[in-house]
DNA sequence: GATGAAATAGAATAAATATTCCAAATGGGC
DNA sequence: GCCCATTTGGAATATTTATTCTATTTCATC
């Protein structure tokens, strides 16, 4: 890239939207350090209006000089008048959350700002019983299990999927061989499981068959099973070494997976981690 | 009123909300200029962190000294202390996760439950940073456009996957017809979309090349991409008639979908009431 | 209207922040 | 492996911005 051509003489971004487009144009031919800033640029946009130079270089790891750079790449004169751009567009943070919120209910019922406030509150009540249900214990013997498994089979269809293929995800990032049953083409895989192998089972009400059926072979030959329930008394609770459950708040008939997920991400990594 | 009296040491307002109070109590026995300065401040808090003290001064009506003194008599060095406490609560903490995470792998103290508390935490701040970051027009005009689809197609892959097969599971739920491109056996559906269809596309970086070149696809097509994703500047922007970003707290590699799976489920249910 | 304590303006100074510039490092093409 | 164009780092400089200080003004009190 010819950073000096008289040509690149184009005017500064007049809004952010050009700054935006200007920067999605040019990202993916910029060098190193100038790539480094515009990724960490883009990711703190609103940060922009109130730091300085030094500052956000340092969060971009670069020197002050290849950020001033890069804003004048863009079309600015310098970091300054980049900065003039944010700070006119600024709107602080707060109103705080619960003022926020509040506002977002006035859409009325049924709209969507209004919904998306009903499951945010949702979704921040499933998290905070989470901290408080899950059994310490219970957590750290799966953690134990599934860390000296050979491979850890998920299953987990329907509304369980999301978090069956979240865990996959994460498994695979770890480098954690891992099997995810996902019922494509009706194949049956239960004969993959082998000695020495560990499965997680998740399954909500009204709990499917096909993952209940994979438990139950795997305890018959007497792999560990994790499960991930609504309840204690969930059926696959007399498959399982481990039974940890959700506490998921529904609004409606619609349920989020917040907590869910978020168990899914803590057994994944922790075992990821339990492994090395 | 004395303003050197050397009583007066008291310390800094440690919130804004500090702040507020102690402008109240003095607010009507200030002087002249000084009373200048606090009416101006009051009515103008949202620009205390992106303005200069000249700024500010001009906009009161009084020199510079001025606003400083007043800065000092609320219990502040000077002005600097005063703006670092705007700029400051503005994020108010979104620390580096991705070393917090490393931190508490490396120190052993890594026990699952720990782990859990963290993840509970980046989880619930998602949550409540997404409903300070939602843009309700266009959250209003992407359940618009998805209202009046014939086809909703839905596409994200890897670490997106899980919202768009929580999509899928949701409108399928909501009878709404939808279809979600998964990519199973490399198969590539784009000829599936219709005119009068719409799309959903969801992405994270590093940006999937499959899930771009679909919505590029619809795009060239005229059809309406939604896009869900985390930042304004994302490739996915130059091809949406609305993007929506998620701001999710970043463990490295690893990122709890809380926000995101919210918003997903915001959309879905939004547009399906929006059918009926 | 004289007196003294308090308040004020603005010039002088200090601190912080941004920008330039150039020598050195890098990397692609031959 | 050499050459040239491009990119980079950082010290030097310029600019902006904050703060202090003091001579002057204001105002309440007698």
């Amino acid at each position: 890239m010819e950073l000096t051509d008289p040509m690149d003489q184009l005017a500064a971004p007049a809004s952010i939207d050009d700054f935006r487009s200007r920067l999605a144009d040019l990202i993916d031919q910029l060098p190193r350090r100038l790539r480094q800033c515009a990724d960490h640029i883009a990711a703190n946009e609103d940060r922009i209006a109130v730091s300085t130079v030094a500052d956000l270089a340092a969060g971009a790891d670069v020197p002050p000089s290849a950020l001033i750079r890069f804003c004048q790449i863009l079309g600015f004169s310098g970091f300054s008048e980049m900065q003039r751009l944010f700070r006119g567009a600024y709107v602080p943070g707060w109103p705080d959350y619960a003022t926020r919120l509040a506002d977002l209910k006035l859409g009325g019922a049924g709209s969507p700002t209004a919904l998306l406030a009903e499951f945010i509150e949702a979704g921040r009540l499933s998290l905070e019983s989470l901290a408080t249900s899950v059994d310490d214990a219970v957590l750290g013997r799966a953690v134990a299990e599934l860390a000296v498994a050979d491979t850890i089979h998920i299953v987990g269809l329907r509304r369980a999927f999301p978090v069956a293929s979240y865990l996959a995800y994460v498994f695979e990032k770890m480098l954690v061989p891992a099997m995810l049953h996902d019922g494509i083409g009706r194949l049956d895989h239960r004969f993959a499981l082998r000695p020495g192998d560990a499965v997680i089972a998740i399954t909500f009400a009204p709990y499917s068959e096909e993952t209940l059926a994979l438990a139950r072979d795997a305890a018959d030959r007497g792999l560990p099973v994790v499960a991930l329930t609504d309840r204690q008394a969930s059926p696959l609770a007399k498959f399982s070494s481990a039974v940890l459950t959700v506490p998921e708040v529904d609004f409606g008939a619609f349920r989020a997976l917040s907590a869910a997920i978020v168990l899914a991400m803590t057994l994944a990594v922790a075992v990821g981690a339990a492994r090395e």
